[in-house]
DNA sequence: CTATGCTCGACAACAACGTTGTCGTTGACC
DNA sequence: GGTCAACGACAACGTTGTTGTCGAGCATAG
């Protein structure tokens, strides 16, 4: 952290306190770097094991994409975007060879976007080193006490729920 | 989590295991998950309490910005993008008021960007919101717990580097 | 004192990702 | 058969990044 503390006064009241508690912004902080360290090990590895293209997103969209294919509107539905959003990242998908898209027999309506064996290679491959990842986690805070985080963490956030619309949510206006 | 799961062979040997360990992958969705929950319960009471218009990037950068103010190349360095990147949110942030710009009087060429008390308002009363929203994480999965999960998270993650080229990061090729 | 070189801020052009709105086609249902 | 909803395609636009170029100002070497 480069960025300076934050303005706000110190309680120069009780002065024998064990071990104050630190400020509630370094817990998002955290949060995020935790992420971002693991997602950013994880690309590495990839891109060493020959997805040097898939970026963070491609990875959640493939993951939401699933082993029986889906349409741009119900992927969009299920990342939390618009289906011409969902369409265009499917579209870029395809051009990297990671999907192919093909007619619905039942409704001609819909086009289905399915998983290359290049696609379903990257994310077996993702899966192996998440877990390569977690286990260097294990090593450094103990098997124990990660279970005990993971804990933490699975009860203080919702269980059920992903949105993908992380560029505009960070930085622009809704 | 609508994703569904990953395409990998379950271990089909010691079925006797206790409690199996979570896939790797779970981590970084719920770290990421803990951030954007913390995230948007911050801006929804900061919007709650008179600022609707700031996104989550905003706080960072006046974070970034300082008491003492800051140029935009020297911002841009600070939180890992260009100087013109900088330069537009800071254009952004004095149009909405929390910035006001005005020359160094040692050097020409400089541009201070400083804080307004509009902006200065926005970061203590983020501070405040923060400290509750950390005081319901400690009453969900109390004191001690918390102070355990922070300190892990602590020594997983890099204290001293924050890049806010987010959007980008997630979504773009570098 | 002058010449070189680096830094700053401004401008333009462009890429990526998101949004809303419109439109023709297709399917479902009354 | 007629009406309505959903799908995909297209266009237009906003936001956040990027790179490249440029003139102006400062510092330092000669």
């Amino acid at each position: 952290m480069t960025i300076p503390p934050r303005p706000t006064e110190p309680p120069s009241g009780a002065s024998a306190a064990p071990a104050a508690d630190p400020p509630g912004f370094e817990l998002p902080l955290r949060l995020f770097m935790g992420f971002r360290v693991i997602i950013d090990e994880l690309h590495a590895e990839l891109a060493r094991q020959g997805h040097p293209d898939v970026r963070p997103m491609h990875g959640f969209v493939m993951q939401a994409i699933g082993p029986y294919g889906t349409t741009a509107a119900d992927l969009g539905r299920r990342i939390g975007v618009s289906k011409q959003a969902a369409g265009k990242t499917i579209a870029n998908l395809e051009a990297m060879g990671y999907v192919v898209l093909a007619q619905d027999p039942n409704d001609a309506r819909r086009k289905l976007a399915r998983l290359t064996e290049r696609g379903v290679d990257s994310l077996v491959r993702s899966a192996r080193i998440f877990d390569e990842i977690r286990a260097r986690w294990a090593d450094g805070l103990g098997a124990d006490r990660l279970r005990a985080f993971e804990a933490d963490l699975r009860h203080m956030t919702p269980d059920d729920f992903f949105r993908l619309d992380v560029p505009g949510w960070f930085g622009a206006a809704g």
